[in-house]
DNA sequence: TACTATTAGTTGCTAAAGCAACTATTGCTA
DNA sequence: TAGCAATAGTTGCTTTAGCAACTAATAGTA
């Protein structure tokens, strides 16, 4: 553990944490040779849960902005994994949904997931995950 | 708050509140026409602190990639609020320092961190700071 | 001393974040 | 119904993240 990271405010102390937790999980992904970002995993177990969404909705749910999302669906539709599919009550939008490749790929990587939640995890209470969870809510309901 | 921010796990969570919290930031600066990244400040910050370091070191403390440090670097060199000035000693080295102005952007830029600080924490106790730098503490130091 | 390994830093690449500006469509209202 | 506002999504831009490959310099060793 660096000198920095036992020292500093919550910020940067969330911030490095959230690398290192980040970085695990690529490069496990990457050993494992699952061809998927983080990002692109947080999005398919998401598509996974709603089966049908709209980019927008899918931006809601997972605390991204439609832009990324928008550009994240491309490269997974570029690797098939999704499909776009136009809505004909409103054609502005547009619903996205896992291909059946991309569910293999879902049931394929989630179990690395599950482990490396555990791994992170290890040495915690319930208690404890209650506590982070109240205490990173009040201050993103603080935030105006 | 959104649905999916209370019911899921840590990652998720922990990125949702970062993304806030950088957003309010990043917002707040440019409100005050401050011409600064969140990133940006927290190396400013670092430089204020430790006075004369190497890209190296500045990577360590901040947590982040030294080609990310590099590139930072390049930019507040170009706004003049940080110098490079090689190792005579060893000539590989780059020692970095802010400027008069780096200084003075520094001092201007503080109050309102502070301010944002004391908002992004109300209504938390001592208590509830001591659990949450314990438990990132254990995450972080989980991962291998 | 010559050769090799290590270290400091930069550059190129791809991905993700988020703002602004844009198109296309739909909804609202005078 | 015509005109304007609001909504869904894309594209362009700048910034940050991190890997790989590179240059330059230093350290270690036969």
């Amino acid at each position: 553990m660096t000198d920095t990271f036992v020292s500093n405010p919550s910020f940067f102390k969330l911030d490095a944490t959230l690398k290192r937790i980040r970085n695990y999980w690529q490069k496990t992904f990457d050993a494992h040779k699952k061809d998927i970002t983080v990002d692109q995993w947080l999005l398919i177990e998401n598509l996974y849960k709603h089966k049908k969404i709209t980019h927008n909705e899918l931006a809601r749910v997972t605390s991204k902005d439609i832009t990324t999302v928008s550009r994240i669906i491309e490269l997974l539709v570029k690797k098939e994994l999704v499909v776009r599919e136009g809505s004909p009550q409103d054609r502005r939008k547009v619903f996205l949904q896992l291909t059946a490749k991309g569910s293999e790929k879902y049931k394929d990587v989630r179990p690395l997931v599950l482990e490396m939640r555990k791994t992170g995890w290890a040495g915690l209470t319930e208690n404890d995950y209650a506590d982070l969870t109240r205490i990173l809510d009040v201050i993103y309901n603080n935030i105006p």
